[in-house]
DNA sequence: GCGACAG
DNA sequence: ATCTTGTCGC
């Protein structure tokens, strides 16, 4: 297994990288709508870790337009960048996430990242992070709503509410299952919320999830396997 | 000042 | 994120 080094100039304090938060957040391009559903693949992305060994694995799996078929995969494993601290997330998962897309054997397309875009302390998650790095448009979909706040939107799948930072809607609570907690979508680089939105519920028509983050969390936690043995 | 806090 | 079996339910 070859273990992928980590960017020489990768923060390597807290201080750092909230420094280099504040100069790439202008470089953000939240003007664009983004490709509408269904127009273009879409490629979901995480990491899994293995915090003994320090390290991380990454996976990206592209879908075509249409989220059934599976038309190119990647994983790269690397060593832990960064701690993890809250807001700070991109400094930890990125490394192995960007050697990861630069091995898909196709084109992205749109990317679906596994936590915030703009809904950030700083405006700079980690899909907004992924966006200007790569250039890529992307959003993000996270399982929690962090230091956000939103009043419950209707039952039914579809049903969206605001998420606020105070007066701010930085995203949305959106009902991707009946009955079922919503996930936390929010823009990221070159894709608006509502676009943002229409995607994640073209990716759940069975799960809570988006497919795209499903099948590159089950892509992570086996390149880990792999990587440390058995 | 202390704790909470995406994954 | 990760530690972790079976079990209730659509």
């Amino acid at each position: 297994m070859e273990i992928l080094r980590t960017p020489a100039d990768w923060p390597r304090t807290e201080t750092e990288a909230r420094a280099a938060q504040e100069t790439l957040r202008a470089r953000l391009v939240r003007d664009e709508a983004g490709p509408a559903p269904g127009t273009v693949p879409l490629t979901g992305v995480d990491v899994a870790y293995d915090d003994a060994r320090d390290l991380v694995a990454a996976a990206a799996v592209v879908l075509d337009p249409g989220g059934r078929t599976v038309l190119g995969r990647a994983t790269a494993v690397g060593r832990v960048a960064f701690p993890y601290v809250p807001g700070l997330l991109a400094f930890r998962e990125l490394p192995a996430v960007l050697a990861a897309l630069d091995r898909l054997p196709v084109a992205p397309g749109v990317v679906v990242c596994d936590g915030y875009g703009v809904a950030h302390p700083r405006r700079f998650g980690l899909a907004a992070h992924l966006g200007v790095l790569t250039g890529l448009p992307v959003f993000g979909v996270a399982k929690n709503p962090f230091l956000f706040t939103y009043e419950a939107p209707g039952e039914e799948r579809g049903a969206r509410a605001p998420l606020l930072d105070g007066a701010e809607e930085v995203g949305a609570a959106l009902r991707t299952r009946t009955g079922v907690k919503p996930v936390y979508v929010s823009a990221g680089h070159r894709v608006t919320l509502d676009t943002a939105c229409a995607h994640t519920l073209a990716l759940t028509p069975r799960y809570r999830l988006p497919e795209t983050t499903r099948r590159a969390d089950a892509l992570c936690r086996a390149a880990l396997k792999e990587a440390v043995g058995n």
